[in-house]
RNA sequence: GCCCUCGUGGUGAAAUGGUAGACACAAAGGACUUAAAAUCCUUGCCCGUAAGGGAGUGCCAGUUCGAGUCUGGCCGAGGGCACCA
């Protein structure tokens, strides 16, 4: 047996696919097709998460190219970022050599899969040709703007020395440090993104081709809220404060009045030791997801007490409380502790007066202990009294617009975002501050602003801001000096427009080509994990409607048309005795169970989990490579799971799968090696009826990313023509067959398949290989099998011809010798018949 | 607490309301071999030599001639969000 040598095929047509340039015109008649992965942080090596995006989007770029498009398949590296910083730091190295250095490693990995990405266009984000579009874009930005610039509270990552987006914490820590966040009051720089709120949710709509759970994660992060504030006159000043309610139908019921711990009104207290202790408190605790679980609800009573609206004469006390945040609604709030259980919890703790003002639907319903959310009738409540919630929500607000004291109000939960890192690898911010206090933009013809390479990695915090001479500038419109922005971007910035320079990846003198936009945009396939669906893919459809303000020529407010969220690479886990990490590299399988290779002790076999340098469970993707060749690991990925689903990483997996390369090799020199030139003619039709009837459903299950299920497809049509050469067919068909099913196999196994494809028919190489068309007209259309039911058990089957009768098929039905004991001594009280597919019986 | 997704053999999984478990992994038995590897074949819950029959897609109901698939309720696992008023 001939075994297939897989590295050297893999190595020829990977020097093969390197020489060969994608060349597409404008002008062409092909449709287009704009195939996107997400582009990779260049961490050092690729992991089995890249390999398996990479391969499902080769799978479908693939497949695209052979049906005639053109097909736009670029990469690019998401290369601005701390881990360079902290790797330069902990090596000694420039940011700038590590990120280059682990670049030209992953781009050789990611060759030795074989994708069919077009390295021509190949961007990275923190070469200046790329930043310095960047700049010019945030400078268009803010003279649009869109913009801002905001004192406020950010969080403050104590270890990364850096500010996070509020969507960047998580549980109160740093999302990358894991460090707990501090509350620091910075200059900041934003993007006013939350001025497309609505925009950006209304949008999700139009989305036809994204996963409907992305699209509800994004609703409800942008989660928008139609309340209602209102103005409270405070009785011992003139002042008032303005609440914000999603439940105005309950004013009846409001029994005091809290403000966030930062709210203006607290600079009457500033003072106080009280106070002081208290805001320390508060500080101190909501940090770690246990102590938010467990934290208790406290207050500041402060001596100010308001007037309530709607009821004359009556006080209500105003609290400072822990649980109402500044940067929601207006950092205020009524409590009503019948219908709300925080606002029943603090009323509890605080001996506060409980008013119901809703009626339960359901009488039986009796509120025991906290409070009541559900629907009901509004009582206690004047000229509410009667109404539903809704109805009354409509009333109460004419009520407040009519006394002048506030209105509707709508609010959403999407916060501006904030871009300004206190970090060095990043794009510098083209800004700079005038003597006389302004901020303005560098002259666009001073692009880029360059980073510096002479920078001190040793020094804590900002070392642009420690550079001897980087900041110092002058203002090209008076040639004073200035001071530059010593903040650099937010990474997610650079990440948010990397699709659209793919379109014009080498154009010198603007971020894009607008005629090279209107041709790819938008992205028709975009492939990546699903823990982007909130941050990158909303910054993104942002980006997009920026440019839309500032190029008048670009009409498009979503850049990515299809979005196809991945599942992640698992493996076992597995510990040794002292309850320690080991790496599927050090265990080994014995009759024993597992075992550690380093002390022979047993190894405990834990549940598979995503692959993590923290559990030790990760397999080395180009090892992978060097066992069992590229197709096989790409075609092992692909055939274990559906794709959005998570996959479990295997050793005999990998291994089956190089099996069945093997077996592919085989069977192609079998085919050749065939000599028939005569057979059944019968069979013959019957092979290819076959044959086509796979070809059209691996078509549509690669189109409808059913990738597991095609490859189980394709085993079948393995298992077909082993059976063909088992009937001898003759050579002519089984060669001409074989060479469709070699093109059907491309898109997953490339290698392995052009080999057998050049061998089969004597070329060298190949070029421009169409998708093989189907043939409707063998299918074997004239043959169907009938299920025969018997109240509604399957007792047998028949093959027939297609569309018998229902009376035919009664008689053939009743020939079936289980059918007829089963039958026999009942009467048949209904028949049920459906064509070509199922007979079934109803007995008394 | 709120929102979402998912529960099918030892495992990963298939299945426009119409033959449940395709395809594969693992296992057991067999063939080939001096032996092993590789390869191929068979088996897969219960009764039965077999033909066949029974149970069966987390649990309980419902709709239907027919439910893994649709509806309601419950249980379990995973994910997202959160003092969001």
């Amino acid at each position: 047996m001939d075994k297939i040598n897989v590295g050297e095929i893999d190595k020829k047509w990977q020097i093969f696919w390197s020489k060969k340039k994608n060349q597409f015109k404008f002008t062409d008649k092909k449709k287009k097709f704009y195939c996107l992965e997400m582009f990779p942080y260049p961490s050092g090596k690729i992991h089995m998460g890249h390999v398996r995006n990479y391969a499902i989007g080769d799978v479908i770029a693939r497949y695209k190219m052979m049906n005639k498009f053109n097909v736009l398949h670029p990469m690019g590296w998401d290369s601005f970022g701390l881990p360079a910083e902290n790797a330069a730091r902990e090596n000694n190295l420039s940011p700038k050599d590590w990120t280059k250095k682990n670049i030209s490693t992953m781009k050789h990995q990611l060759q030795l899969l074989g994708l069919s990405i077009d390295w021509d266009l190949e961007i990275s984000t923190c070469d200046q040709e790329y930043y310095k579009h960047q700049q010019e874009l945030f400078i268009d930005f803010f003279n649009k703007g869109l913009v801002i610039r905001k004192e406020t509270y950010v969080n403050w990552d104590p270890v990364e020395k850096t500010v996070l987006a509020n969507e960047q914490v998580i549980n109160g820590r740093g999302w990358r440090s894991n460090a707990v966040v501090e509350r620091k009051k910075l200059n900041q720089w934003f993007f006013n993104i939350s001025k497309f709120s609505n925009e950006l949710l209304d949008d999700l709509k139009t989305l036809n081709e994204w996963p409907e759970k992305v699209k509800l994660m994004q609703q409800n992060w942008i989660g928008k809220s139609v309340g209602c504030e209102i103005d409270f006159q405070i009785l011992q000043t003139k002042k008032t404060i303005k609440i914000f309610t999603t439940r105005p139908d309950t004013i009846f019921g409001a029994t005091f009045l809290a403000v966030s711990t930062d709210h203006p009104i607290c600079e009457n207290f500033k003072e106080s030791n009280d106070f002081i202790k208290f805001r320390n408190k508060c500080s101190s605790v909501g940090t770690t997801e246990e102590a938010i679980a467990n934290a208790e609800k406290i207050g500041f009573k402060t001596n100010l007490f308001a007037q309530h609206p709607f009821i004359e004469g009556k006080k209500i006390p105003i609290f400072i409380a822990n649980f109402i945040l500044m940067d929601y609604g207006t950092g205020a709030i009524f409590g009503c502790p019948a219908h709300d259980q925080r606002d029943y919890d603090f009323a509890k703790k605080y001996a506060l007066e409980i008013l119901p003002v809703v009626k339960p639907e359901n009488s039986d319903q009796k509120n025991i202990e906290g409070a009541y959310t559900g629907d009901g009738t509004i009582i206690n409540s004047d000229f509410l009294n009667d109404l539903s919630i809704s109805k009354a929500k409509e009333r109460i607000i004419k009520e407040v617009e009519n006394k002048k004291i506030g209105g509707k109000k709508i609010t959403f939960r999407l916060k501006d975002w904030g871009i300004s890192r206190q970090r060095y690898w990043g794009c510098p911010i083209p800004m700079i501050y005038l003597k006389n206090g302004k901020v303005v933009p560098v002259d666009k013809s001073e692009l880029p602003v360059k980073l510096p390479e002479d920078i001190d990695m040793n020094y804590k915090g900002n070392p642009l801001d420690n550079h001897p001479t980087w900041k110092k500038t002058k203002y090209k419109k008076t040639g004073e000096d200035a001071v530059r922005e010593t903040d650099t971007l937010d990474t997610f910035v650079d990440s948010s427009w990397y699709f659209i320079r793919f379109c014009s990846p080498r154009l010198d003198k603007k971020p894009f080509d607008e005629k090279s936009f209107k041709y790819w945009m938008p992205v028709d396939q975009y492939i990546g994990g699903v823990e982007h669906a909130i941050l990158h893919l909303l910054y993104s459809r942002f980006f997009m409607r920026a440019i839309n303000l500032c190029n008048k020529e670009i009409k498009l407010n979503e850049p990515f048309k299809g979005l196809f969220t991945q599942g992640m690479v698992c493996h076992e886990t597995y510990k040794n005795e002292k309850n320690q990490w080991l790496s599927p590299d050090e265990i080994e399988k014995t009759n024993d169970g597992f075992l550690s290779k380093i002390d022979s002790t047993r190894v405990k076999v834990g549940p598979s989990e995503a692959m993590s340098k923290s559990k030790k469970n990760i397999v080395d993707p180009e090892s992978m490579i060097k066992i069992y060749g590229a197709d096989a690991v790409r075609w092992f990925i692909l055939s274990d799971s559906p794709p959005e689903r998570d996959v479990q990483w295997s050793t005999e997996g990998v291994s089956a799968a190089h099996k069945f390369i093997q077996r592919i090799w085989n069977l192609n020199n079998k085919i050749i090696s065939h000599k028939l030139k005569n057979s059944d003619s019968n069979n013959e039709k019957k092979f290819l009826a076959k044959f086509n009837d796979y070809l059209f459903k691996i078509s549509d299950l690669i189109k409808k990313f059913q990738l597991n299920v095609a490859i189980a497809k394709i085993h079948e049509l393995a298992n077909l023509f082993e059976e063909g050469l088992n009937k001898k067919l003759s050579k002519k068909n089984l060669c001409e067959s074989q060479i469709k099913f070699m093109k059907i196999m491309l898109p997953f196994t490339p290698h392995l398949a052009c080999e057998c494809l050049s061998k089969l028919e004597g070329k060298n190489f190949y070029e421009n290989i169409s998708w093989p068309k189907g043939n409707k007209s063998l299918l074997n259309d004239q043959e169907i099998t009938l299920v025969v039911q018997i109240n509604g058990k399957k007792r047998g089957l028949f093959i027939t011809k297609k569309d018998l009768s229902e009376k035919d098929a009664l008689v053939e039905a009743k020939k079936i010798e289980n059918i007829r004991k089963n039958l026999k001594d009942k009467k048949i009280i209904k028949n049920i018949f459906v064509k070509n597919k199922i007979i079934n019986f109803i007995t008394a």
